[in-house]
RNA sequence: GCCCCCAUCGUCUAGCGGCCUAGGACGCCGCCCUUUCAAGGCGGUAGCACGGGUUCAAAUCCCGUUGGGGGUACCA
């Protein structure tokens, strides 16, 4: 590679920032760490109608919590700014103005609803639908007399009559397209903003970046954008144009599949390194074993353009859990516990204000629960109750476990035995349960379960001396007591 | 309609002419471990869309068909 690599993600800010543009992101992102470039964030907002503020925001949120830092941006200096299409006006004038006097650009005064009447005739007739030049050959008199009608005009790229357009793909390798089925696509609207397919082209180019890596769904664009360059006498970025990721129905994923937002994930529980790690598995693949990278420093080291697949990918929410999942596993328990701190807080299960005590009991909790959780929100519900004063019981549970003859009087035994340990550990605990078991004669799970289910309220939970320990020996007694009542 | 892209288990993928009796992962199903639930271990299930070529040899190369997707705007 020679020179920096510079490349951008480029969004419009028109709706959160979606599981699609994070992979976009996200690959721009890891491109340019791989090859100590340049990443920058530029926002395409020159649709005044469907950009918003609110949008930009989430955008930059998203990309901070799965943290993608950019080098040049909104928020950051940067030599090539500003960073916002919408604060780069006169630059677009500039090189619509170069256009048009080199006769490679023109004004159009066509009303869209003519063009959508004309489009629509063509279409009948069975011809391609494309732009007719109608005011390719207009003269100065006649301008005059459309905008003394007080016609408002845009201004036009004149694409070539024939010939064809290379575009030379990292990914998809060279397609050519026919320059007769390109039209005379509008490149300045009416209100002065101008389209995507060309304010990119100049800011790709002022922006200096050498690399545009973006969604395939851009591809049929990337032939205009090649003719913009040449027409300009520009040097051509290279493009590699990543799959699609699909919903389940193999369409392009968008908001109608569901929670999909970055933002959504993480209020739902999942790690953001679970997201890039998975995202980055989504038309990328390492070799064939390895799944489970350390974020970011492993992909950055390994992500490279040539091993990225050519066709879409469908959003496979189990193994995203899954995925969540192994990186739970791999956390520190402190870290996971203070992740986790403001789901139990929200759930009211720890108070706001805690203490270094609190913390620690609620590490060493979380230590316990964490192998059996695939996010954090199901931490709540994992330790519940050794926050809650009462015990929420399974109905099926008590059932099942605590209305057994044996029960009264084996809760009896234990309560008499637990309560008497000075040190309410594992292993004094354990030594309860084995000289108890011995003396009833029941196997460790008829034992094991009713206690788990007087003090969890449920048949699931860690290790039962684990959790009698955690619970501490007044909490242990008072709900062996309590579920006495129960059993009756 | 037209243009473009794509095509390996249900899903994500490895594979870039012989190492393929097609490998891994998720899911699913068994078994093991076990005080429950997980985690973990072991095993199983399931795939090269189809048809022609090229070649001594094709999942891999070429052509076509079919299927899917994207684009076809004064959206990006």
């Amino acid at each position: 590679m020679d020179g920096t690599v510079r490349v951008r993600f480029a969004p419009s800010p028109t709706g959160a920032l979606h599981v699609g543009s994070a992979r976009t992101a996200l690959f721009n992102w890891l491109f340019a760490r791989h090859h100590d470039g340049v990443f920058v964030l530029r926002i395409e907002d020159t649709d005044a109608a469907r950009s918003t503020d609110a949008s930009t925001d989430t955008i930059f949120e998203g990309l901070q919590w799965l943290g993608l830092d950019w080098d040049e941006g909104p928020g950051c200096s940067g030599a090539f700014g500003p960073y916002f299409q919408s604060e780069r006006l006169d630059l677009y004038r500039e090189y619509a103005d170069r256009l048009l006097e080199a006769g490679m650009a023109y004004r159009c005064y066509c009303t869209p609803q003519e063009l959508a009447a004309r489009r629509e005739a063509m279409r009948e007739a069975g011809l391609d639908p494309k732009y007719d030049r109608k005011c390719l050959h207009l003269t100065d008199a006649q301008r005059r007399q459309l905008e003394s009608e007080g016609r408002s005009s845009v201004l036009r790229f004149h694409s070539p009559d024939d010939g064809e357009t290379v575009v030379r793909d990292l990914i998809h390798g060279v397609s050519r397209f026919g320059n007769q089925l390109l039209d005379d696509f509008v490149i300045v609207r009416s209100d002065g903003l101008p389209t995507y397919n060309f304010a990119v082209v100049v800011d790709d180019h002022l922006m200096q970046i050498t690399h545009v890596i973006r969604g395939d769904d851009h591809i049929s664009n990337t032939p205009r954008q090649v003719q913009v360059y040449e027409a300009l006498g520009l040097r051509v970025p290279q493009f590699a144009h990543l799959p699609m990721i699909h919903g389940p129905d193999r369409t392009k994923l968008s908001k109608r599949h569901g929670a999909q937002s970055v933002m959504e994930f993480a209020a739902a529980g999942y790690l953001p390194e679970a997201v890039t790690n998975y995202l980055a598995l989504l038309g990328w693949a390492y070799d064939d074993s390895q799944e489970i990278f350390e974020i970011p420093g492993e992909l950055i080291q390994k992500f490279t353009l040539e091993k990225i697949a050519k066709n879409p990918a469908i959003f496979d929410h189990q193994k995203f859990e899954w995925m969540n999942g192994v990186h739970i596993r791999e956390l520190d328990p402190a870290d996971l516990a203070a992740r986790a701190l403001p789901v139990m807080q929200q759930a009211g299960l720890i108070p706001t204000e805690v203490s270094d005590d609190v913390m620690k009991r609620f590490t060493e909790i979380v230590a316990a629960v964490q192998v059996r959780i695939k996010t954090l929100n199901e931490i709540v519900d994992a330790t519940r109750y050794f926050f809650s004063e009462s015990v929420d019981y399974d109905e099926k549970a008590v059932r099942k476990w605590l209305k057994r003859e044996y029960v009264p009087e084996l809760f009896t035994r234990l309560l008499d035995e637990l309560s008497g340990l000075d040190a309410f550990g594992e292993v004094p605990i354990e030594e309860v349960f084995d000289r108890v078991g011995e003396s009833f004669e029941l196997s460790k799970g008829n034992i094991m379960q009713p206690v788990r289910v007087a003090v969890t309220g449920n048949t699931m939970s860690p290790g039962m001396y684990e959790t009698l320990a955690l619970l501490g020996k007044a909490k242990t007694c008072e709900r062996l007591k309590g579920a006495l009542a129960l059993a009756k």
